[in-house]
RNA sequence: AGCGGAGUAGAGUAGAGGUAACUCACGAGGCUCAUAACCUCGGGACACCAGUUCGAUUCUGGUCUCCGCAACCA
């Protein structure tokens, strides 16, 4: 059977620490995999670190080390992550600066070029000489360069490459009309058409090596490097070899599928590069677009922006360490917290008592507290060789993982442990045992079966969850602690 | 200016053209299998103004407020 699935999400920038936002979109695109895998797919699941450019030559200039060695430490912290958020260990990895992706950028370029969408143009840069680095108009305060106001920003007339985007903007429209779920959710999608109805501007995307040399070579043009974007969106191509055709072809082109999946998880800052900008980019070479653009909201904090100064800032470390005292399954916290309590396409608000409160009500209260009353009964009442149905997916849960609502997903979940409480205490089995053994024994057996259920629905959302509580019930084994402590 | 989104009980969120749901907090009761857990009941909400409709909080228009974007910022 042949059922390729592609997914990435974008690379972050590793000019920065990993955030929440970083960590949900890992592990949004993490559900999706174990989902499709469970469905019999075969999965490349892509991530990595995009690592050229104006910032990240800025903060290795900062901090006064070299830019590779910038890079290499920054890029290790974010790799420390993923195991910590319980990401499968089949996952792929492409760092900018690796060797195979900087061939694929450059073949890229060529394509484009190739075919006519590449072309030289006089570009007026802003540039600070007092950080000797280009400044965008958003990075300067009144026309001056925040860290050096007392000199003027000097305005550079260069030749620059520019990227013929309004020639691909018909093809774009096309590819817009043809495929009404190339960005979900829909609002977003509005967004992006209504900003290409607008019309689209060439772009520059080259900077002058002299002032800007952290970057792919322009080929065929030494005083040239590549402006970032347009390496960094070959990635999510680069990661498969291409231009070799193996993986590229059975991943990405995935000629011989049923149907073509090839999804990309993004944050809305990044809409227009994703759904426009990288899109333009295949269609000038030449090569399939993505399938799916799956659009995530921001994480904020106490109705604001998570900020330094503000004080509100909460990282996944923060979460990990609040709950490795409680629970054997921190990362399963996490990943509950990232996936229930932010909406799937929205803003989200956390804060570190609405953190509290969930894991009391659903992970301690809920889930752990379920699975001791009823492996307790098995237990106490000697009833053994549970039997597990072959397949309890409903369509409806099905459904929310098909529309990549995780958030619904797991809700989904936490309403069958409610359900699942609320029919232990109307049955009363644990009253029933004493005047109708029978009877109870057949309630406790479909309390069993339900238990073991949510262990396969908890799947792909808490993996180790899941499993423990599957094995649980087919061992008849009471938890030897709790699955999740309360809190103090 | 423009574009997109949002305004639902004390807080955070669901939801739908016709008894407004969930979590936490609060009040009362129940149960004892369970992690002082669990279950039941109760108080309390659809920003404002028009329009469409038998009927709107849900559709349309407007007003106010908040958030994001406003392109070469990764």
């Amino acid at each position: 059977m042949n059922k390729p699935f592609y997914i990435t999400t974008t690379l972050p920038y590793v000019n920065a620490e990993p955030h929440l936002g970083h960590a949900m979109e890992f592990v949004r695109a993490d559900v999706i995999t174990r989902y499709k895998k469970l469905q019999g797919y075969d999965v490349f699941f892509n991530t990595g670190m995009d690592e050229h450019g104006t910032k990240i030559l800025e903060g290795a200039i900062k901090e006064g080390i070299d830019v590779q060695e910038y890079v290499d430490r920054n890029s290790a912290r974010f790799k420390e992550l993923y195991p910590k958020l319980g990401i499968t260990n089949e996952i792929n990895f492409i760092r900018t600066t690796e060797e195979r992706h900087i061939k694929a950028a450059e073949e890229m370029w060529k394509r484009c070029n190739d075919n006519g969408y590449i072309y030289k143009k006089e570009y007026e840069a802003k540039y600070c000489v007092g950080c000797e680095l280009y400044k965008t108009d958003s990075e300067l305060v009144d026309d001056k360069c925040p860290i050096h106001p007392n000199r003027e920003i000097e305005i550079i007339k260069e030749e620059n490459y520019f990227f013929a985007f309004s020639k691909v903007e018909s093809k774009l429209r096309e590819l817009y009309e043809k495929n009404p779920t190339l960005v979900i959710p829909d609002f977003r999608f509005n967004e992006i058409k209504a900003f290409l109805d607008r019309g689209l501007e060439d772009f520059s995307i080259s900077r002058l090596k002299t002032k800007m040399p952290w970057g792919v070579p322009v080929p065929g043009d030494d005083e040239h490097v590549m402006y970032v974007w347009f390496d960094a969106l070959t990635s999510y191509i680069s990661t498969l070899e291409w231009p070799e055709a193996g993986d590229f072809e059975k991943y990405w082109e995935q000629s011989g599928a049923e149907k073509r999946e090839v999804i990309q998880y993004c944050g809305k800052d990044n809409l227009r590069q994703q759904s426009l900008i990288w899109q333009g980019m295949l269609l000038a070479a030449g090569l399939p677009t993505t399938t799916n653009i799956i659009i995530d909201g921001f994480i904020i904090s106490g109705g604001q922006k998570m900020s330094k100064s503000i004080g509100n800032v909460i990282n996944p470390f923060d979460i990990l360490e609040m709950f490795k005292e409680l629970t054997d399954y921190p990362e399963d916290v996490l990943r509950f917290i990232l996936l229930h309590e932010v909406p799937s396409f929205e803003d989200g608000d956390l804060t570190v008592e609405s953190i509290k409160i969930a894991y009391t009500a659903y992970l301690a209260n809920g889930i752990g507290n379920l699975t001791s009353r009823i492996m307790r009964m098995l237990n106490t009442y000697n009833i053994d060789n549970i039997e597990i149905p072959a397949n309890s997916w409903t369509n409806e849960f099905i459904a929310t993982l098909e529309s990549y609502d995780t958030n619904k997903g797991i809700k989904y979940v936490m309403h069958e442990v409610k359900s699942l409480d609320e029919y232990i205490q109307s049955t009363e089995p644990f009253k029933l045992i004493k005047t109708d053994k029978e009877k109870a024994e057949v309630i406790l057996r479909e309390c069993a079966v339900r238990l073991y259920g949510i262990g396969r629905m908890l799947n792909p959302f808490m993996p180790k969850t899941g499993a423990m509580i599957k094995s649980l019930v087919k061992e008849n084994k009471m938890p030897e602690k709790p699955l999740f402590n309360r809190l103090p």
